[in-house]
DNA sequence: TGATGAATTGATAATTTCATCATATCAACG
DNA sequence: CGTTGATATGATGAAATTATCAATTCATCA
């Protein structure tokens, strides 16, 4: 059979993590997930609008948006000589959002510490 | 100043991700969520029994469990010759939880696109 | 104190990811 | 059809991560 999803779902986890293992194709997802957001919003983003936003040369931008597109966590839609992009599915802003809870709790407990070691005075 | 978390937090963000890239991590932490979880459980593992249920050497684990700390994901505490390992915050079994929602979408979406190219029959 | 069990750290080769430039492809237009 | 704008793919060296073995450290006990 053509099982490869047979894989462990941990191994699969982890893969899905390695997608997001990087700063620009966080800064990515987080355009994409604004843009979700918004309530008459597009829910999608043209390349060049990334480009803009991003300040990445173009050919770096693709090779980000194709790791992305990869691992299954955006889709592409090229209308004319423009192609845009959204997030694949809407738990991927969920993950961004609990990813950057979890940090505030770590960034917290981290500057408590800092604190009482007096470093920061 | 001392601030290296000065760093924009899609770069922090991005080696969280990191830190959750590696299936044995994944395992590691979700032995840990579920101890977390049982009502009237440790909350906490002895490496001893991490050890037995992902089968992994000694040193191996270690490692392992050395990035986990790095990345402020998890605690230990050593009373003995033991040492226990906890998930540092509840967050983290939060995100597992959020990423294995994803990936259920993301599989279905998968099988049903294998199943409308006839692949698996 | 030496031996043993538990766990961690150090070291290094193999593998994967990242950074970046060159090239190719797709779409529109005169 | 050639040119231009937009976007993707290919290629490769550098950097980071992984895999794995050796050595060390910590705690306990006789």
């Amino acid at each position: 059979m053509f099982q490869d999803s047979e894989r462990p779902l941990y191994e699969i986890k982890a893969n899905l993590f390695k997608g997001l293992s990087h700063p620009y194709r966080i800064r990515i997802l987080e355009i994409l997930a604004t843009a979700s957001l918004a309530v008459s919003g597009p829910g999608e983003v043209a390349v060049a609008d990334i480009l803009t936003e991003t300040e990445l040369e173009a050919s770096h931008l693709s090779q980000h948006l194709s790791v992305l597109r990869r691992h299954r966590l955006v889709r592409s839609q090229r209308r004319g000589s423009t192609v845009y992009y959204r997030l694949a599915f809407p738990e991927v802003a969920d993950l961004l959002r609990v990813a950057r809870s979890l940090l505030g709790e770590i960034l917290e407990e981290t500057k408590d510490q800092l604190d009482t070691a007096g470093v920061l005075r």
